[in-house]
RNA sequence: UAGGGCGUAGCCAAGCGGAAAGGCAGCGGCCUUUGGAGCCGCCAAUCGGAGGUUCGAAUCCUCCCGCCCUAACCA
């Protein structure tokens, strides 16, 4: 059992009777988008850590920018996050369902002398705050300055927040703020803004209100109204630990939860913010947010990424507060070691190019058997048909072959998986000078693919008989970017410059085995000697399409690339 | 600049004063009716650097260097 420095923290923290040995987590998106792998990372941590202590998890969304958020995104973060096996009972909670909670606890500190309504713009906020000015080439941190509106008295202040919920001052006019202190080295510290000004229809509250509270002002409560024990976070709220606890320390809430942060996921050639996933959407770069080159969760599970494949890789990654750059091929790694042992073999020709049996009868069919998975002998077998004609990979025949190439050619011998031992006596060309079909002999003492005499052939090859052969598409994918790191990119760059032009390449007259026929959107399949491929919704009858998941690790391409 | 954080192999990551786990990638080899899978072997005289404490330091102390985050009425 793995464990990692919050594991530890808080099994430190049971094992002293904290919280009298409760171990409460829970997720906070924001439904302005959808989740991707990195979210998973921090939702698969908190689900699994509550669930080692027989804790409980709940799922909560921090709705408290309805400018930004749709109810679609709830519907897709609680079915992407389903899907990845999390269960929050009926836990399901809103930071909106607080308002009215967080409205009073903000009178609170207002009685208190411990928030003010403050008149100030936001520019003039920023100013006051002491933003960092460049004086003589080098930079300086201004202690802030108090608003002059900061003391005002705590009766005026009452009346105008009230009457800012009450709508009686445009938008943006004024703002609540905590009273904490402008000098504090801590720019969150510097009295920040606890509500805002925004008519605009939040999508679970509608129009009832039009202020509404900051993500810090509602973050920490929101946590401690649901008993959370244990707030893991990402890295970036690190420095809002001391407002948050502030916060807490000044309101009559049930607990103080204990915030733990860690750093996120970041994968090579992968971008991971929303805000530039929302880009790609919504310029057109990648089909939507299920687009199969998405590191979002719908993008990975059309891609044909398992649960069980993401959760071990999030396991595999681990936990610290090192922020590092995942190497694409261990999350690769983990979807072969999933479905090596689970997904079902079958044919497939993706570039086809024609075999003639010149000595196989014509009209005749065999059926020949196949095991389902090496693997896994109680996925069984299944029969494939063969005939005169067959389908083989374009790239799996070479006229003038190099040394190192032991698959078909000019009098080569090579076996058709369960099939027979076939001899290449002869190439047809068309008028360009490519080969259109590839005549063979094939052996009938070979049968099954083992010759009786016992003489042995280097190469096996995967093939479809030509007249059962079913028509597809293939979607090979590729890195959306080529950069390892698409972010880093030079001053006055975008970084979309580095997408790649060859993320998805069309393959559209695939050859499969009729076995096929029934296949639906979903299903994952090993192609062999080709990859990991699963069946797209974009799939009708009689014209399947397939999304390559990754490919098989290939020794003879890595052969060919280092010549 | 201020505050916060991070630096162990190409990448991720154990390590918690007794002397560098593991995985990915890579490289050799074995095996193979997928050039897949599997199996075996190799891959850190040294832990960002320099001092110090100690019988003993990746682990403790000091200084230095590098990188990241924050400086929204976003989350």
């Amino acid at each position: 059992m793995s464990s990692d420095f919050i594991r530890e923290m808080i099994a430190a923290d049971v094992a002293v009777g904290k919280n009298g040995g409760r171990v409460h987590t829970r997720f906070p998106p924001e439904p302005n988008g959808y989740i991707h792998i990195g979210h998973a990372k921090a939702f698969l941590l908190s689900y699994g850590v509550a669930q080692e202590h027989g804790g409980r998890f709940n799922l909560r969304f921090d709705d408290t920018n309805p400018t930004k958020e749709e109810q679609e995104f709830v519907d897709g973060i609680i079915e992407d996050m389903r899907w990845l096996g999390v269960d929050w009972e009926d836990r399901l909670f809103f930071a909106s369902d607080y308002f009215e909670q967080l409205y009073e606890w903000a009178e609170v500190l207002i009685r208190a002398g411990k928030a003010y309504v403050c008149d100030l713009s936001a520019d003039e906020i920023s100013a006051y705050r002491g933003t960092a000015v460049e004086r003589g080439g080098q930079v300086v941190t201004p202690p802030g300055m108090d608003s002059p509106y900061r003391k005002r008295p705590v009766a005026e202040s009452l009346d105008l927040f009230r009457r800012m919920r009450e709508g009686e001052f445009p938008d943006g006019s004024r703002t609540l703020r905590a009273k904490i202190d402008m000098a504090h080295p801590n720019l969150n510290m510097r009295d920040p803004v606890m509500y805002r000004i925004l008519r605009a229809t939040h999508h679970r509250s509608g129009d009832a209100w039009c202020i509404y509270p900051t993500y810090d002002w509602t973050h920490g409560q929101s946590d401690a109204i649901e008993g959370i024990t244990h707030s893991l976070c990402d890295l970036s709220f690190e420095n809002h630990r001391p407002l948050y606890d502030w916060f807490l320390d000044n309101l009559p809430v049930p607990y103080r939860p204990r915030q733990i942060e860690f750093s996120r996921l970041n994968i090579t050639h992968m971008v991971m913010s929303k805000r530039k996933l929302r880009r790609l959407v919504e310029e057109g770069h990648v089909r939507g947010w299920d687009d199969p080159r998405m590191p979002t969760l719908r993008g990975l599970r059309r891609r044909g990424y398992t649960p069980e494949a993401l959760r071990a890789f999030v396991r595999g990654v681990g936990v610290t507060k090192s922020e590092g750059m995942v190497d694409l091929a261990y999350l690769e790694h983990c979807l072969r070691q999933d479905q090596n042992v689970r997904a079902p073999r079958v044919m497939a020709v993706l570039d086809p190019v024609r075999v003639v049996i010149t000595n196989y009868p014509e009209g005749e069919v065999e059926w020949l058997d196949a095991v389902n998975n090496p693997e896994d002998p109680a996925a069984g077998t299944r029969v494939v048909p063969f005939s005169r004609e067959l389908w083989i990979e374009r790239e799996d025949f070479m006229e003038d072959p190099p040394s190192k190439f032991f698959r078909l050619a000019p009098g080569r011998e090579v076996r058709l998986r369960y099939a027979y031992y076939v001899r290449c006596e002869g190439v047809v060309k068309d008028a360009n000078g490519d080969v259109v079909e590839v005549h063979c002999t094939y052996d009938s003492a070979t049968r099954g693919g083992d010759a009786a005499d016992g003489r042995k052939v280097k190469a096996t090859l995967h093939w479809v008989s030509a007249p059962h052969a079913l028509d597809a598409e293939a979607r090979l994918y590729d890195v959306l970017f080529r950069r390892e790191r698409p972010e880093a990119v030079d001053e006055g760059d975008d970084w979309l410059s580095g997408l790649n032009p060859d993320s998805l390449v069309t393959a559209a007259g695939c050859k499969l085995e009729p076995s096929l026929a029934a296949a639906n959107p979903g299903e994952r399949f090993q192609f062999e000697r080709k990859g990991y491929f699963a069946c797209d919704p974009d799939s009708r009858l009689g014209r399947l399409v397939f999304n390559r998941t990754a490919t098989l690790r290939d020794t003879w391409a890595k052969v060919r690339a280092g010549e």
